[in-house]
DNA sequence: GCTTGACCTTCCCATCATGGTAAGGCGGAG
DNA sequence: CTCCGCCTTACCATGATGGGAAGGTCAAGC
C-alpha cells in the first residue's frame, strides 16, 4: 500500500492482515486471536469484511510477547510486563524483580529435573542392559525406598 | 538399600477402600479412579454398595506409578515400564533403553531451561533495578535481537 | 433406633498454552 | 466466474491433576 522508497521499513509497514502480523512476530494467528479473547491485546481494527488490521505498534506488541514466551515468563507474568513495558513511570526494579522470581523459579524447576536425571542415571549405571530380566531400575521403582 | 525379603508387613493387609489404598500409596483417590478409567490399572474390584477394594499387590502397583511419576515419567511410558515390570520375559535392555531415553528428555528441558535463567539473570545484571524506568529487560524483550 | 460426620460414588469443570479441524465467508488471479 | 488461499468463528484435544456438586454408605455415639 503506501510504500515510500526512503523507508527502510523496519517492520514491513502500513496495516497487516493476521496473517502477516503472525508472520512478522512469529506469533501464530491462532494465539494472536486468542490474545485478544484473554484480553492480552486490544481489539484489533477491523476490515469491511472483518479481518482483523495490524499496525506497526500491534506487531511490536506481539513481539515483545513472543520473546517473553521464549524466555518461560507465563501469560499472567505478561500481562504484568506489558503493563510495565507501557508505563512510562515504572520503576526498572519491578522489573527487575519480576525477572530474577522468574528466574529463580527456573532455578527450581531445573534442580527438580536434574535431581531426576541424576537417580535415572544412577540407577541405569547398576542396571547391565542385556537380554536378561535381573534390573535394579524396575526394581527401584518397586520399592519405595529408592533415592 | 539390601532389604531382607521376610518382613512382616510390607504393605498393611487385606482388602482397603480407595481412600487407605491413596494413603499406602501416596496417590490420590483422584488419580486412582483416573487410571483405572484411563486403562493404566486393571478395573478394582467391588463391595455391595460399589466401593472399590485394592488387594495389597494393587497399593503395590499404585506405588510403582507414583514413584515412577516422581522420576517425572509421562503416563505412556509408566504404562511401557508396567509391562515390562510384569512381564518375566523381559530383557534389561528395555528397562534401561526407557530410563536414559527419559533421562535425555529431562536433560533437553533442563539445558532449555538453563539457557532462559542464564540469559534472564544476564539482563537482570545490567539493571539497575531502581526507581528510574530505564531497564534492559524491557529493552530487550522489546527488541527481538537479544540473546 | 436415629443422627452425624467421614468416606464413597459419578459427573462436570478448570488449569496452561497451544494446535487441529470443521464450516463457511472473502479477495485477488486467471 | 471460478479457484485457491487466507480469513472468520467455534469446538475439541493435549497431560496430569485438582476442585466441587449431588447423592449414597458406613460406623460410632446417644
Amino acid at each position: 500500500m503506501t510504500r515510500r522508497a526512503d523507508r527502510p521499513v523496519p517492520v514491513p509497514s502500513g496495516p497487516h492482515t493476521i496473517g502477516e502480523a503472525s508472520a512478522a512476530s512469529g506469533v501464530s494467528a491462532k494465539m494472536i486471536r486468542h490474545y485478544e479473547a484473554m484480553g492480552l491485546i486490544p481489539a484489533a481494527a477491523r476490515t469491511d469484511s472483518n479481518y482483523r488490521l495490524y499496525a506497526n505498534a500491534d506487531v511490536h506488541r506481539l513481539r515483545f510477547i513472543k520473546r517473553a514466551r521464549l524466555l518461560g515468563f507465563s501469560m499472567k507474568q505478561i500481562e504484568v510486563l506489558l503493563g510495565l513495558w507501557a508505563d512510562p513511570g515504572r520503576s526498572s526494579r519491578e522489573v527487575k524483580t519480576l525477572a530474577l522470581a522468574h528466574a529463580d523459579e527456573l532455578e527450581a524447576r531445573i534442580r527438580e529435573m536434574a535431581a531426576m536425571r541424576d537417580t535415572l542415571l544412577d540407577l541405569a549405571r547398576n542396571c547391565r542392559g542385556d537380554s536378561r530380566p535381573d534390573c535394579p531400575i524396575l526394581a527401584d521403582l518397586a520399592q519405595p525406598g529408592g533415592a
